[in-house]
RNA sequence: GUGAGCGUAGCUCAACUGGUUAGAGCACUGGACUGUGGCUCCAGAGGUUGGGGGUUCGAGACCCCUCGCUCACCCCA
């Protein structure tokens, strides 16, 4: 037991018998997102770490705690991706994404790595589908990108999904209602918990979702984000809900929605389902205006999300997958050296037609290669023994109603073909 | 990083307060049926009870250590 590999905390395999789910969410997202105008970027699997330092923020906890990040040989600090969002604006602004005329919109998929305790619904490497649009800030594309996420979920079938949605103020406000706050707490600062002490000094917003009551006293009557709004993120977010009125998405305003990472600016919404277990969130993501021209490109605004797969995978019906019939045609039974080598070329023969076969490689007995040919759930199964290759035929049996036909080795493609037609 | 729970056959689980050779179902292999599946019946194979140490006449069970898994905190997808 102990000197057997297992793959490392945190990491899982998907296995045959729930891949159908994962290749669902995968087409369907570009089903989904291809019209609405995306295109699928695929980005590297690592960088160089300072581009998720400086986009996600040195002071939260991904980059604080929960990177992969190691030296290559030439002594760089690389680090494996932790989200998708900061590797796209790299490659944005490094390929000249931007067009003055029109926005650019770009989707992707893959694994996301995050050196954290797993758990229900966490995982150390854990998939995401995400989206980005360049080059507006018009609300309209905040609700938008929003409606397009929710009929994503809609198409797999997802119900019981509720939208939050806040906005966080722009780099004008935003410190304002800061400082506002970091004075409000000050006098209280003894009553908060530990860990609301830590967030006092690194992201005191925080604060507000915390669960102990204690915090939760401490912030009654505090200053809110609605209060110190600016007067542009304030029509922006009017604007963006009554879009989403307008596409008759419902929401819950949260005021207290505060997202990890830093660069954020004015919309951020989650989407949350119950029976997840405590991390329920299935998508985040807002918008980030500040973030291209940190990146060295023109002043870009931007909106995107992300999906965590894993989770979403937890709550697709297995209703929800059209069954396609994994199960292959036809079973050929060969008993003896040379029928195995007649059922060898047959099988190739009648794939190559589009059919596809199984067999058995162990040199079983007939029961047991009917037996075999019974669980593998073929209509069909292909006799072949010393006396049929003397005729040349083959016996033909129809798994369902037991009976057999002979048929011409040289005609079995046909034939095959013929019968497989009909069902 | 912190806390709690759980590790028995490939899988799901039994084994009363510590007491014979650790069982069952499913799955697997073979037979009843010398070249004919499903259903039934019979048989077989499969275990260092995660690992190490201790207590005891006796440990799957109790104690300690260790490894692993799970859930929760934190945080996020």
């Amino acid at each position: 037991m102990t000197t057997k590999y297992q793959a490392i905390k945190g990491v899982k395999d998907i296995l045959p018998a729930e891949i159908e789910k994962w290749q669902f969410m995968e087409k369907t997202a570009r089903e989904v997102f291809e019209l609405y105008g995306f295109s699928e970027i695929r980005i590297p699997i690592f960088e160089r770490t300072e581009v998720f330092t400086r986009s996600i923020g040195e002071t939260t906890d991904i980059v604080e705690k929960e990177m992969y990040t190691f030296s290559d040989r030439s002594g760089d600090s690389l680090t494996l991706r932790p989200e998708g969002t900061a590797s796209v604006v790299r490659a944005y602004v490094e390929h000249n994404l931007y067009n003055p005329s029109s926005v650019a919109k770009l989707y992707y998929m893959g694994p996301m790595f995050r050196c954290e305790r797993p758990q229900a619904g966490r995982y150390r490497q854990f998939y995401q589908i995400g989206a980005e649009v360049f080059g507006t800030e018009n609300p309209e594309i905040d609700a938008d990108v929003i409606g397009m996420l929710m009929r994503y979920f809609e198409r797999l079938g997802l119900k019981e999904l509720e939208l939050q949605i806040n906005s966080l103020g722009c780099d004008e406000c935003r410190p304002k209602f800061r400082e506002a706050l970091i004075e409000f707490l000050k006098g209280k600062r003894s009553l908060l918990c530990e860990d609301c002490q830590k967030r006092f000094e690194r992201n005191p917003l925080r604060i507000f979702d915390c669960k102990s009551t204690n915090c939760h006293e401490a912030t009654k009557g505090s200053p809110t984000i609605e209060n110190y709004r600016c007067e542009g993120c304030k029509s922006h977010f009017d604007s963006t809900l009554s879009y989403l009125d307008r596409l008759n998405i419902q929401y819950a305003k949260n005021p207290k929605l505060v997202r990890g990472l830093d660069y954020y600016t004015k919309t951020a919404f989650e989407i949350v389902s119950k029976g997840l277990g405590s991390q329920n969130a299935i998508a985040g993501g807002g918008r980030y205006d500040k973030l291209v021209e940190e990146f060295g490109g023109p002043p870009t605004p931007a909106f995107g999300f992300a999906i965590g797969m894993d989770r979403t995978a937890q709550l697709i019906q297995p209703s929800a997958l059209s069954l396609h019939a994994s199960a292959p045609h036809v079973f050929i039974a060969a008993l003896g050296e040379r029928a195995d080598l007649k059922a060898f070329e047959l099988i190739n023969v009648l794939r190559q037609n589009g059919i596809r076969g199984e067999r058995d490689y162990e040199g079983s007995s007939l029961k047991s290669q009917l037996r075999k040919a019974n669980k593998f759930g073929v209509k069909y199964t292909l006799i072949i023994g010393d006396k049929e290759l003397d005729k040349g035929k083959a016996i033909l049996r129809d798994m369902s109603s037991a009976q057999q036909d002979e048929a011409d080795m040289e005609r079995i493609v046909e034939i095959m073909t013929k019968k497989l037609r009909e069902r």
